[in-house]
DNA sequence: ATCAAGTCTGAAACTTGTTCTAGATTAGCG
DNA sequence: CGCTAATCTAGAACAAGTTTCAGACTTGAT
């Protein structure tokens, strides 16, 4: 701890223990998916009584839509820092699409957690669920490297996000091989071309 | 009752048991969607006993889902009868998609309760999960009415389902409008033009 | 007809998400 | 400092999905 530690304010502590609840979330998930997120052992694991977690959390959808937020602005911050390298937006897109496919393959049981929260989701958590979104397309306008994108892009863009939810929930439930999942992000991304 | 009524065999009555159940679910879903359909109200409402509800349908899950499925099949039989009459199989496939649309839209908390369940599901569901998976794909072929689906076309059939489930997700959600889901779907459908 | 196997019922029990309560602790403020 | 409001904790309580169990009823084969 450095010397010039000054006692942690409230809002620091609380951050410390929003950092700490999604912690253990994380690791919960990345253990045993969905189901082995338990908000009991979530409390305890995190150090928080029950009451507080939900506090910061009010229902388990939302603390795992947060932790995909989180993992999303991560990845976003990490493509910024460097683009992709491919022909056209098209295939910038699916290169940056797989390679967060390839990420989540590393720890399928928590990318299984995040993913079905989102898509179980009710509209009690559609503005954490939209801010989801907003990060997902916001990758996938970074990977294209155009000017502006034109309100007929916007709805191919949409068109990709959803193929790419879609197709990640096929692969995890076992219902899609990894190609398949290349083939149909692919296709959608044909979408994406100037001409398209 | 007909005259010529005969006791009615195991098999008959095993029958009539799912269709109660069904029928339940599906009554209780209009009402209030996907957490309206409580299993033991299921059971009470179909006159069956809990332990009986869950030999027919091992979980909630399962049972939307088999909601699902027969919901699809009536679809598909009315559309097989009176097919779309548009220009090329783009049109065609966001007609008979749009048609599908406004059905759901009916009763959209049945449509909720089920695209949920569909969506939640785990793999101990993949085999009733792909079944709609398949009914979706041959609405979709019949809609096109070409001959041979080439397997480049597969893919673009599977955007355009997954675009479909998507986007009424985020309809029923409450994130998107209907006149975007449309616009989504035409969207996805060009990749099943000749020339896409 | 009778026995074994499978099925249905009613009810209790168990699990896990969620809510509630009472008391302790803390923060901000006059 | 001393007060008030907010926050945190421990734990009980509640809700709904799921499992289990004992007993009654069918069914099918011998």
């Amino acid at each position: 701890m450095p010397a010039h530690a000054h006692p942690p304010t409230a809002a620091e502590r609380q951050a410390e223990r929003r950092r700490r609840i999604l912690r253990a979330g994380t690791q919960l998930a990345c253990r045993g998916g969905y189901e082995a997120v338990q908000m009991r052992e979530v409390a305890e694991s995190s150090q928080v009584a029950l009451g507080t977690l939900y506090r910061y959390f009010p229902s388990k959808v939302h603390l795992l839509v947060a932790m995909m937020q989180d993992q999303l602005e991560r990845m976003h911050g990490t493509l910024q820092r460097k683009p992709p390298a491919g022909e056209g937006p098209a295939e910038r897109v699916t290169q940056t699409l797989m390679g967060a496919f390839q990420a989540l393959q590393r720890e399928p049981r928590l990318a299984e957690a995040m993913v079905r929260a989102l898509t179980f989701a009710d509209r009690s958590v559609s503005q954490e669920v939209d801010q989801v979104t907003r990060l997902t397309t916001a990758i996938i306008l970074d990977a294209m490297g155009g000017p502006e994108p034109a309100p007929a892009q916007l709805s191919a863009v949409r068109v990709v996000a959803h193929t790419w939810h879609s197709a990640l929930i096929a692969w995890l439930s076992g219902r899609a091989s990894i190609a398949q999942v290349r083939t149909d992000v692919a296709t959608a991304c044909r979408l994406l071309e100037p001409q398209g």
